[in-house]
DNA sequence: ATTGAAAGTGTATTTGCAACACTTTTCAAA
DNA sequence: TTTGAAAAGTGTTGCAAATACACTTTCAAT
């Protein structure tokens, strides 16, 4: 085995998690973001953030963390990088590890949200973060830009029904530019485990549109990404 | 400012930072592992690996570590991904940083390698590694191709000149699988990055090849990725 | 009956990728 | 000096995927 002293004669730090959360509304990619009304850097804008505690995985840390702010366990959520630079935490040495998460914008805990001083900010008008949250964020949005290309991760921001058009409307603000439609409708009507749940949302349009939901075990038997 | 009580609270943790040294010759991509003549764990394989240091960023350990084994500093380094299960290490509760890094094969220091018992190993014929160091392997070679087919980060593998069929052997060897030779020229003579010296290898031919060279500046001047 | 607003639909063109085999060069050996 | 071996080097064709592009349908409200 190995002996304790093997360990000790290295130093020890402080583990946090920094959490990018990823709302969709109304066309638009949010972030949300917390007014700090408690130190250190009271008064500025934040990650969500927490340290890593005895006995709990890095993971679960993350997953904590966000359950904290929004009361929802089980969204998706994807490391992004660890942070070690000695002074990014100009109070003490604190490695963070950022992790980014999926949020339906509708399902959140409103009263958690105002409790920690926290708003759904939309991506132009991000402000400035405290620390290197800024690159965090930065290296966050590019990460899931590049995911979302290659697997529907974006479904994760959606209702569990929904139109093609929300569809649409989605990837359009994560990848930041328009889509064709037709040429859209084509490529998701290639994706059996996309599929039409039979269900007419009218809340849009007097047509109606027809409503979609995401077959996960459809999608893990084509895929291994 | 922040009050010191507000980290106090938190435990901390060892931070390690653990290194996929890759290789490339006669076609074919090695690792570079530690035959363990040291506890814990002595005896079996493992990838070379430290404690981050107090006063040290966390990319300048994964550089120091690598700079131990083989005396190269400036290799191209990436960060994988970090793993923080409680149990990981069964010693102590250890973060683990993983990095990649790409060596020029014929550079690398000798007599430290030897030193610290270390080996090439081909990746076909990798052995069993401590903790979760096979994860960690996996994951750095399937980002590492990643990153090679989107940018030519594999140029780090091999001399300052090379032919386009040691180029074409590398890439093979990254991706797993043959490559067409007038497709793969194709694809290179677009890239005016990659340009010819007008200096002629003939150890591997009567004929001889052209040798080529990545030039970073032009790259740079393409590329945003 | 008309209008407005969103949903829904097909084709032609372009472009990038994949498949595919022979010629050239040079040196060493016969 | 001829011949053979071994690697370097070189274009074209076909196919599949991505792109560009505009009108029709539906239905509720007026």
């Amino acid at each position: 085995m190995a002996p304790k002293a093997y360990y000790d004669i290295h130093p020890k730090f402080h583990a946090a998690v920094d959490c990018i959360i990823f709302g969709f509304e109304e066309g638009e990619l949010s972030l949300l973001l917390l007014q700090r009304d408690f130190e250190p850097a009271k008064g500025q804008w934040s990650l969500m953030g927490g340290f890593v505690e005895d006995g709990e995985d890095l993971d679960d840390a993350a997953r904590r963390v966000v359950a904290e702010l929004t009361g929802l366990s089980d969204l998706y959520m994807r490391q992004v990088h660890t942070y070690g630079e000695v002074e990014r935490d100009p109070g003490e040495r604190v490695l963070s590890t950022a992790y980014y998460a999926l949020v339906n914008i509708k399902k959140y805990d409103r009263e958690l949200v105002r409790a920690h001083n926290a708003f759904w900010v939309r991506l132009p008008e991000i402000p400035h973060l405290i620390f290197d949250h800024d690159r965090m964020v930065a290296d966050a949005l590019r990460f899931m830009r590049y995911q979302a290309t290659v697997k529907p991760v974006g479904i994760n921001l959606l209702p569990e029904e929904f139109t093609l058009t929300q569809l649409q409307t989605l990837y359009e603000a994560i990848l930041g530019e328009p889509i064709d439609k037709r040429n859209f409708r084509k490529r998701i009507a290639q994706m059996d485990y996309i599929e039409k749940t039979g269900h007419i949302d009218k809340t849009l349009s007097r047509k109606g549109a027809a409503l979609y939901r995401f077959n996960r075990e459809k999608f893990d038997g084509n895929f291994k990404i």
